[in-house]
DNA sequence: GCAAAAGTGTTGTCCTTACACCCATGC
DNA sequence: GCATGGGTGTAAGGACAACACTTTTGC
């Protein structure tokens, strides 16, 4: 077999003697290639961090579940993209939205080179009910997921992990819960994002030096056991003071 | 101005009756975009952090600098592009290089649409002789850097914050050094990247706490002063106690 | 009254910070 | 011998981890 080496943008300049007037000229001169955007769509429930997927539409994958995709439009930026994805397949908009990163790999579709760039988004699942179900639209037990369409366990999965790091360093968690939840219920999100278990009184004591949480004064309802308080997360004052950190740690 | 909505892959399914046969017309159908690659090389030397650069190829651009970028070439998954680009521009492998994020704003490029994959590398200046000195490639201070082409000046601001960030989680500095360095050189390094100052005593205490430095036995030449002690980085003891981390902080 | 979860404080340990003096070398 | 940076220890404060009992509610 041979190989090819790769044109480049250097092979054209010195083509073109040096300096490139005609710029249109030299972007039809690139190699072109499909874009679609993946959006990893995760949801708290029942003690549960869940992820909203359909069925796959492509035949060889038959039965399989797949993220919610689609190729990027012309002169669409990726965010964009990103939003009109996840308005068209689920009808939800004003959700957390945010890069994560490129898949490239040339063998990830069956049909030919795409390059993928996934998304992550978390969204609270009592707030925006499903309202549109084509392809078996439906949340998924994140855990429970095995086997998936293309390379998409793979972006889940990266998505995942930059979830646990990210709700570390921000409170992400926030835009899974409704706008009042307990103590019980924040815990219980860093508890199954996380994997781990957490002393109760010392996940209580941190967010309350954080004062982050503004206590509504309202307590839970129909709980069969003393209701805890109701807290709304204090956004305005998160932005103000972003952290800034020195240390160095690894 | 007429709004057109998207086309969509929901549109490709439905007109082609539900599940998709032939995935080659279905990625025909994409449309398709010339995808770049730029690399942001960073380097540390007199007591500074670098950046590599080139005079830009276009002429609307003539004169300002500009970062390591071509297309990607077909079947070329990103990572290979990127190290592809550093090995063309600058001779150079082995390298240090992650990829970043994309930057798709739809008039970045003044020829067209075109999505670029940022990267970020990071190399021993001493170690790395530049071979090739095409379009004026060489470092400058990353501080001094003031205009460049297309967005370039904003992925460059990214990545630089993106290597803040890292540089804290994980011993990236050491690719930035040469394989032997003193303490002093690594504290510079670290306070030119952080953009802070730091004491010197309390630096050395915690990388003499992480037990991640060896002691070659060897110490500075030539230097005006009391020689310091040359260390060698413990990679293989870095890659086994890969950090576990579950405290919350922000 | 019992089941179930809410709410609450203290202590020890460890990590971080702030800070000042002597040492080895080149000139 | 002087200029320059190398090398070191300690004490105080803050953050984190471990740990158990009382309270409130629904049934």
């Amino acid at each position: 077999m041979l190989k090819r080496e790769p044109a480049s943008i250097i092979a054209f300049a010195q083509k073109n003697g040096g300096l490139i007037k005609d710029v249109d000229k030299l972007v039809d001169s690139y190699p072109r290639v499909p874009i679609t955007v993946d959006c990893v769509i995760f949801g708290f429930d029942e003690n549960e961090l869940k992820v909203l997927l359909i069925r796959s539409d492509i035949e060889m994958y038959k039965g399989k579940w797949s993220l919610l995709g689609d190729f990027a439009a012309d002169n669409e930026e990726l965010d964009d993209s990103a939003y009109r994805i996840l308005k068209q397949r689920t009808g939800m908009s004003n959700v957390y939205l945010d890069q994560v990163r490129a898949f490239s790999n040339p063998k990830r579709h069956p049909g030919g080179r795409v390059i993928t760039i996934a998304y992550c988004s978390l969204l609270n699942i009592q707030h925006h009910e499903l309202k549109i179900h084509d392809n078996e639209l439906h949340w998924h037990s994140y855990h429970s997921i095995k086997e998936m369409a293309f390379d998409h366990k793979q972006i889940l999965e990266t998505c995942y992990h930059w979830l646990q790091k990210r709700i570390q360093e921000h409170p992400l968690g926030f835009n899974l819960l409704p706008d009042k939840f307990s103590l019980r219920e924040l815990q219980n999100l860093y508890e199954a994002i996380l994997g781990v278990t957490l002393d109760r009184r010392n996940f209580r004591k941190k967010f309350a030096s954080m004062k982050l949480l503004i206590d509504t004064g309202e307590v839970e309802e129909d709980v069969p056991h003393r209701p805890g308080k109701l807290y709304i997360f204090n956004f305005e004052k998160y932005e103000k003071n972003k952290r800034k950190w020195t240390g160095i740690d690894f």
